[in-house]
DNA sequence: GATGAATGAGACTTCATTCAT
DNA sequence: GATGAATGAAGTCTCATTCAT
């Protein structure tokens, strides 16, 4: 009399249960009522997303229960349609969410016109301060284990994260090359490489933080060592 | 993802994967007729896994279906049980047979006492025809998208295989360092640093390989020459 | 039966049969609502137990369907497990439930001080009003098939049920015996004796109603006169 | 492409798989082999009765497995085809042959000229002896448990066992009160009543043993005190 | 005759989704 | 808007029965 369950292996398009943002314009017009109302809104989609990234992490996609997602934001099983037109559509507006304050300030680090070595000690700071010591390598994670049965989402986050990072890492390669400060190309065509201690930390951790952690500031730093060709200390 | 009904019956132990072989000895007594069972046992078994494999690499292991998997590998449903405990089981079984040829050569390539470039080659030869060229890529990825799900799996994998592969790989960074090959001691803290590329390529054509196919082989040569400081044409 | 499977999740309780009682002052605070919501939910838990009992007693626990359970309440299927939390705790339940009324009024019947003979007229005409001619009997044969499967289920219903029957009926043998209304101890020895033509009743006319339907009043009186020594009109 | 399974609750009439008896007188013809051959196959049949036995008591008949029965009975799944139609003839055969050897003597013990008193206390004897003190009574468990799901079989054994136990009975209490020996007619009325005591046994110690043994000598003892009026020692 | 691997219908249980309140 | 009871499709696992060996 009500309805079955939509399959995890059938994806159909949905749609989007509400508009991508509730533009904070449009919250002057009526004044405080309305916006309270807004922001009560938000408030609680912020709360599923984030409830969703827990329990998306912890189990994965198709194991994770919406009851729990729920019950871990505090509100009603129902009321998460309220927000996401279903399960799918919860997961990828989540994996976009997490990813768009990150996209803001991709473009940014590659900009100046700093020594190779600085940048990147700059980089790699930045990705233990806003990937691996945030709830974005859960998201990053969550991309790995579940994106090669989201290929729309998967080519979401290559299309706005990683191709830009792409972009970002090849131009600071191409310079540090240019300027001598490193002596292939390599870094430059596969600017891949420069990341990929990153991903190796997130991953690993992700199977074996409690039995053997990866320490990762060391692992970037030796890894710059590696790229910088730094003699050690003997 | 559901699964049966808790029984009135007393628990009973479960098809224990199988006898692990009835010696080779005894199989002559009777000849052929015992053999032949045998064989079509085991060969329906690896049916199984390979089925598994398939299934559980395309949907992961909570979307896949047992009943898909019987399909793939032509036989009933019920059958799988007469190999594999349960879902679980089947699962944990398929990774610890793809691992297991593998583990009897893993440390076989940082033995002997060759330049530290050729025995990169070698290893990246090794990984490519090994690893990247066939299903155990698949397996990987299995491990890193289930992994955290499954402590048990993630525990003996990397005290199977991963440990293992460090040590390697880092007797071969320590004497590459020691004869000056490298000036520096980062690959000897971190033999994760050798293998980050691997990982990155595996990941990367998982999620990517349709939108942005990354060329594993030409990743790997430009990760040796940014270890070993080659410099690039100009 | 047969029954789900072993889930990756971490179990969690269960659907615990449902808070013992929200007293009903409470109800008052918010009115109607709330009271039309929980009078629905206890409604639907009695059709269901009533459902069950039929089912339960028409093919026994283990053949019973959840599915014929559901229609016959009328309801879907997964709505059982929103009252409880599978098919053995449903069973149980039910046992429990059928025998809860009964255990308030136990104790009362052998309190008073009237002669033998008129207690065991009341005792019978209890039996056959109270047990006999309704769904209880049926609760007794399922408790007599079932039992030695649900050892728990048995030793709740000795404790709870027989037990103070067998106390209150030693209590008037007792008394019968002092004031010399019987001979011999065994009654107080021995109170199933007195109860004992009940169960008969009940197993007989479970087996044999249609072929050979055993007549329980006639029953009862006959073994009255046995054991108040009636003597028989010529 | 080989066959499913039968359900529990259409019981449908099956070729017997063998005729109820291979009849001594043939085995002469042949001679020793054929012989040995027929002493085997009772052998056989006897021991799946006894294992079929163990397990449809310990379990009931749904949940009881044929694997397990094969198990216990020292043979393989499929012979038990050999020598059953099906899971449910296996039943109906091993309650038929339990009570075979009984059906023989039942019409015995009332046939002679003896005190009433006497002759109880030689029924109770055969009673704790033949029934009580052996897997008759396990028998008798199976048939009150599973009869109402099997009207054909609880029809054979009220009409082959409890008819002439019940003509027996009725002959006995006839004589009795015909000598005055009891007073009232309950007992020839309803010779059921002389045999509630041992149900009551059978039932109560097939549900309470481990909790609450009841006595069966003691208790039907006490049945005689009853019934003949004995007094007891101050 | 005996075996036991294989089959597949069937039953329990889960959970995404709906909708009356 | 919010709730959570209800639905029912779907999936795992069991086991009576068959049949090639």
């Amino acid at each position: 009399m009500t309805g079955p369950a939509k399959s995890v292996r059938a994806p159909r398009p949905r749609a989007a249960a509400r508009p991508p943002a509730p533009a904070a314009v449009a919250t002057a017009v009526k004044g405080a009522p309305r916006n309270a109302r807004e922001a009560r809104g938000r408030a609680r989609r912020e709360a599923i997303l984030s409830a969703a990234l827990d329990e998306f992490s912890a189990r994965g996609f198709a194991a994770a229960r919406l009851d729990d997602v729920a019950r871990r934001a505090g509100i009603a099983k129902g009321t998460i349609y309220l927000y996401f037109a279903d399960k799918e559509s919860l997961f990828q507006e989540l994996v976009r969410a997490m990813a768009a304050p990150l996209i803001a300030n991709l473009e940014a680090f590659a900009g100046d016109d700093v020594p190779f070595a600085s940048a990147l000690e700059r980089l790699v700071d930045l990705l233990l301060r806003e990937v691996i010591g945030t709830r974005r390598k859960d998201v990053i994670r969550l991309i790995i284990a579940e994106g090669p049965r989201f290929p729309a989402l998967a080519q979401f986050y290559h299309r706005e994260v990683l191709e830009r990072v792409m972009v970002s890492l090849r131009r600071l390669a191409q310079r540090a090359y240019e300027r001598g400060e490193i002596r292939h190309r390599a870094l430059v065509d596969f600017p891949q490489l420069l990341a990929a201690p990153v991903v190796v930390a997130i991953v690993w951790n992700g199977l074996f933080e409690t039995i053997a952690p990866l320490d990762a500031r060391a692992l970037l730093q030796g890894h710059l060592d590696v790229i910088l060709d730094r003699r050690s200390e003997p």
